[in-house]
DNA sequence: TGCCAGGCGCACA
DNA sequence: TGTGCGCATGGC
């Protein structure tokens, strides 16, 4: 695959379990182990055992998107052109969606590096092992909505996520129960999906709107968080205090057809944006991957 | 030590 | 309908 920047993929804060080790990034896909390193024009991949049928993983990066295409019905404003030049070959990748789901609840009020801390804590404790090449340290896969429908709110406050306990567990309760049925979602329109993931407590529009984007692929979906609410200020309306509802409505109007793929543009802009203002600092391991260790 | 984080729910005006 | 606050925790 060309036009792909894997770095900026997988530390875009769309998914949290990916860890970089010595030039490549190890992670779980559902039950397997893998680990992914960039090449010049392609992405090696390397799995536990043997594999025949890499589709799980093609399907997960979404090697097949053409990004020119994409970038194509952007719109043509300077905000947007800068965006780009910056990260031109992030993408947008397809989780499961029972873990974005759970991953997002967590999110609220956490930096990404926080959200990291506590999926992985969650992942160890009630994480199925999964097969790990010789030598490797062990992995465990995110752990199903059923596991932690029967895990108390104490048993997951003691992984460090304070007031969203009891929202993962209900969450993890409506999925184990059927009352939500996240399968289904995929049929559904992006409104009417999105209104059954607002039935649930701790999930509002802006959660809703990152499990529509990074697991099911809703394009229309736009997460408007802190960052994103500060780039649309900063970058199309900085001479005005514009209210939040204002941007709202600007967000479904201006991107066009790719609006996700937009707003996470715009919101590994501003982060790298944030990142360089500290870049005179004495920089962090040498081994540490490009745009992880971020400051505000 | 204080600020803030890929928010949300709720009380109150 | 809009605004402000509390929530739990830890990186910086």
């Amino acid at each position: 695959v060309r036009d792909y920047d894997l770095g900026a993929t997988l530390t875009s804060g769309q998914a949290f379990r990916w860890e970089y080790h010595t030039g490549g990034w190890d992670g779980v896909i559902g039950s397997r182990w893998v680990r992914l390193t960039p090449l010049s024009g392609g992405i090696c991949a390397e799995a536990a055992s043997d594999i025949n049928d890499w589709s799980w993983l093609t399907a997960y990066l979404e090697t097949e998107t053409d990004l020119g295409s994409v970038l194509a019905t952007f719109p043509a404003d300077e905000p947007m052109r800068r965006a780009v030049a910056t990260c031109r070959g992030l993408r947008l990748l397809r989780q499961e969606p029972w873990e974005c789901l759970a991953s997002f609840i967590l999110s609220s009020t956490k930096q990404i590096v926080q959200i990291q801390q506590i999926v992985r804590s969650v992942c160890q404790c009630f994480g199925a092992p999964v097969q790990t090449p010789p030598g490797r340290p062990h992995a465990c896969a995110f752990p199903a909505a059923e596991r932690l429908a029967a895990v108390s709110e104490s048993e997951l406050r003691a992984c460090k996520m304070g007031f969203r306990a009891p929202y993962l567990r209900a969450a993890a309760q409506a999925v184990a129960s059927g009352s939500l049925n996240l399968a289904k979602l995929a049929d559904l329109d992006s409104a009417a999906a999105r209104a059954q993931l607002e039935r649930l407590p701790g999930v509002g529009p802006k959660i809703a709107n990152c499990v529509l984007l990074f697991a099911y692929g809703f394009q229309d979906a736009f997460p408007v968080d802190v960052w994103v609410a500060r780039a649309l200020r900063e970058l199309y309306f900085p001479s005005r205090r514009v209210k939040l509802k204002r941007l709202l409505h600007f967000s479904q109007t201006h991107f066009g057809p790719f609006s996700g793929y937009a707003q996470q543009y715009l919101f590994h802009y501003m982060r790298r944006q944030a990142g360089r203002l500290q870049s005179s600092l004495p920089e962090n391991q040498p081994d540490a991957p490009p745009s992880q260790r971020l400051r505000r």
